[in-house]
DNA sequence: TCGTCAATTATTGCATACAAAATTACATTG
DNA sequence: CAATGTAATTTTGTATGCAATAATTGACGA
């Protein structure tokens, strides 16, 4: 609910409203919150309520410059282990997301966006960077819904998409590197614009 | 107690033996339990008791990748806001190091090197990059305490601190980033090996 | 009108108890 | 002896209640 936004940054409840919305107890309620305090999607101030984390432009460039180095660290290792099997699987969910870009499908579009990315920096091999990685992006997912970027950026975004899977399909780790991390720095311009707007 | 491994990785435990060692009930313990799970320091299988996180060779080798790669990032924008008296608490920092060395006060060497690095990457403004290597790097701690590594590898390590600092100086951000790398490296090397032995 | 202090209220922290789920041990059968 | 089903035990998940703490309100005096 936080992360697509249908509870607002900075909404301010106490432990018993939640407890009447979701109809379980406070026990069980109270280390679901501890875990989101702790991924830094809720603050907790004791006695004064939580609230959902607010998330600021500020964070959310630094947070993409976070997932840029990230990228750039899994270029190399990608392409030293990447399989022809591995690159049609993530053709596929390229030519899903087209689909549901046509069809305007945002939650799915959505999914397979996170699918494309995550599958790919999974191909490091690298558990850790691929852990990182995720939370960070997990945590970028409310910006991206609250912009709710629009069909442009989608096709833009297809064609970098493209052109990253040139460079994997060429196993040339350095170009992979670049191109995701201009990709991943214009995805960071699209959000912040439309944030200011 | 995980982190300097009074708790050994791998150890079984239930929450009913938590209880009795810590003195508090279940539920505040399960809220702690929950942390620390969602943090990867214990591994939580319903029914057949929690586990202290195993850590493995490879997930240390594959943790230095990250942070050397994070410490990449820093690197220029360090170089971009550093002042000279942010400098000359990092000077403070390692003059203390070296007595604590010459004291053989492993814990507080240990604590020194953790806010040498810490206040590094944080001098790079970017609270989301400090946090995230902040987290990685307590996860290493512990490799840190089970490795002991000796006063050798400190001399070594206080020279190389020595010589990131003079980059700093310089304000070379690529330079700084070439060598809080190498450093990285050869840390990760040192207790790597000593971890085989 | 402002500030201070006390009383009230809201909110949380923790302990306990019960129920459910899964594991383990054990007996029975083929 | 292996396999399977069942009972007993362990372990956990959740609800509830009480106590403590902090925030808020209101009254009183300067």
């Amino acid at each position: 609910m936080i992360i697509r936004c249908e509870l607002e940054p900075g909404a301010r409840f106490t432990e018993h409203e939640l407890v009447e919305v979701f109809g379980v107890s406070r026990t069980p309620l109270r280390e679901a919150l501890k875990i989101l305090a702790s991924e830094g999607l809720v603050e907790m101030r004791p006695h004064r309520g939580s609230t959902v984390a607010r998330i600021s432009p500020k964070e959310i460039a630094q947070t993409f410059d976070v997932l840029g180095a990230l990228e750039e660290l899994a270029g190399p290792l990608i392409c030293d282990r990447v399989s022809n099997v591995d690159i049609a699987r993530l053709d596929q969910i390229t030519t899903e997301m087209s689909s549901k870009r046509d069809a305007a499908d945002r939650n799915s579009y959505f999914e397979l966006n996170i699918s494309f990315h995550q599958s790919m920096i999974g191909l490091s091999g690298n558990a850790v960077l691929l852990n990182t990685y995720n939370q960070l992006f997990a945590k970028l997912q409310r910006a991206r819904y609250m912009v709710n970027d629009d069909q442009n950026r989608w096709s833009e975004s297809a064609k970098e998409h493209a052109w990253i899977m040139d460079a994997l399909r060429q196993r040339d780790g350095a170009e992979l590197s670049r191109r995701l991390k201009e990709h991943n720095t214009r995805t960071a311009q699209a959000i912040l614009a439309k944030l200011d707007a």
